[in-house]
DNA sequence: GACCAGGCACATC
DNA sequence: GATGTGCATGGT
């Protein structure tokens, strides 16, 4: 790290940002999951939570065969809460999960597909229209499993931005920061996945409370250590 | 035992 | 519009 003060992050340097994230790590295949509603789930179950422990909560699902919409949106309160218990908030996700899958049988057959034909507009809507799916979720779902072109923004994303020239990204609106790194980026849906996906893997390294920043691919640039966490 | 994790809804000012 | 609070488990 030299003693420059990092410049806002404009188009060179976001793509900056990606290139060293992926020469460290390679291609993340951020987000797992075997199908776009099981991708859907684990985006409402992550919400401030740790993702080894949606893990365990996404198999005890596998393990009912309800990773799909009407097997999950019939199960009673005690089988769901039971299943979801792993990832934290159980109740609140209970239902929250069990109304996105009667949401999505009954307003498109429970098929992503029919959410992911929709205009980005029109589906983000919807989503966000849904109790329990605020900003940060609707577009895991729109990126992830229905393959639009809408970069995420989550805690992350903040704090890296803020400690590479924007301190400003910790207190924006949600709706603002997304507007702003997407106008930089061409809006490639395989471009977001991956960035998104290097943002996780560089946020759980070296982004977290305790988390030191000595070997994380940004070291490189210019920093402001009295930014972000 | 305290602190933290990829949010969100709701109440209150 | 900004700020505070409840929600809950598992890892460090």
């Amino acid at each position: 790290m030299n003693g420059k003060k990092p410049a806002k992050p404009g188009r060179r340097e976001l793509h900056r940002f990606y290139r060293l994230m992926h020469e460290h790590y390679g291609p993340t295949g951020w987000w797992p999951g075997d199908s776009p509603f099981e991708i859907a789930v684990g985006a409402i179950l992550t919400q401030n939570t740790a993702w080894r422990n949606v893990e365990q909560a996404i198999e005890n699902l596998k393990r009912l065969n309800a990773l799909e919409p009407a097997v999950l949106g019939s199960l009673d309160d005690a089988a769901l809460w039971e299943a979801l218990r792993p990832s934290g908030y159980f109740r609140q996700k209970a239902e929250r999960v069990r109304r996105f899958s009667r949401w999505l049988l009954e307003e498109h057959g429970g098929r992503m597909e029919s959410l992911a034909a929709l205009p980005l507009a029109e589906a983000r809507r919807q989503l966000l229209s849904l109790n329990g799916i605020g900003p940060e979720t609707a577009d895991d779902i729109l990126l992830y499993a229905c393959e639009f072109p809408v970069f995420v923004i989550d805690a992350y994303t903040r704090r890296i931005l803020a400690r590479h020239g924007m301190p400003e990204a910790l207190s924006m609106s949600y709706e603002d920061l997304r507007a702003y790194v997407e106008s930089w980026l061409d809006p490639n849906f395989s471009l977001f996945r991956e960035y998104h996906g290097l943002i996780v893997w560089t946020g759980k390294d070296f982004c977290r409370r305790r988390a030191r920043c000595e070997g994380c691919p940004l070291s490189v640039l210019p920093r402001d250590p009295t930014q972000g966490l």
